[in-house]
DNA sequence: ACAAAAAGTCACCGATCGTTTACATTTCGC
DNA sequence: GCGAAATGTAAACGATCGGTGACTTTTTGT
């Protein structure tokens, strides 16, 4: 599941809990916040700690990647130019 | 790049950042946050707002997705079956 | 239908967020 | 080595987080 905002957060979190048999108290407890932080997570609050959020993530054996959002441009060379030219200048390989 | 940790995402977002060649001070004002915001969250500040880092990537055309961590155990049926039992007993077919 | 479990709501509170403005330090081109 | 641009620090401040505990509503099992 692609997650661009809060609620979709919220969404992959609720339903993945709920996979693995989890209610919100326990889930709680397990990543350590209060039952309420559960229910806000869920409800898709935008505001919530990145922290909490990347921690409960794991209790459900989840894990996030950043991928770029461009769908297939692919290709464009995999080499920063500018990059390598600047550091030749500087003698810096 | 997976991200488990808010160092992670950090890393993430100043490589992203530096690849498309934008300074701080540019970053932060296309995704509307201050410029201490942006020395934060590549440093890997645990607190930050979740809706700002979401802005953030989506700014530097990142997306987000979750998957489950384990490996390859991938097979282990992809049904639930008490969760169709159990609504085929209260007749939600 | 009933009781129990799960989910959601409320008010209060200390802690911390993110903003702003100004200054300090580091990095870069030339 | 200079000067400018980029990056990092600091202090004050209003706004909001997340925790707790008690209560209400919804869902679930039988």
């Amino acid at each position: 599941m692609k997650i661009r905002t809060p609620a979709d957060l919220g969404a992959v979190i609720r339903d993945r809990r709920q996979q693995l048999k989890l209610d919100q108290a326990g889930f709680a407890e397990k990543i350590g916040v209060s039952r309420k932080w559960v229910i806000e997570i869920e409800r898709g609050h935008p505001r919530a700690e990145l922290g909490l959020v990347l921690r409960a993530l794991d209790a459900l054996d989840l894990v996030l990647d950043a991928g770029t959002g461009t769908a297939r441009p692919r290709k464009a060379s995999a080499v920063d130019i500018d990059a390598i030219v600047a550091k030749a200048k500087k003698g810096k390989t």
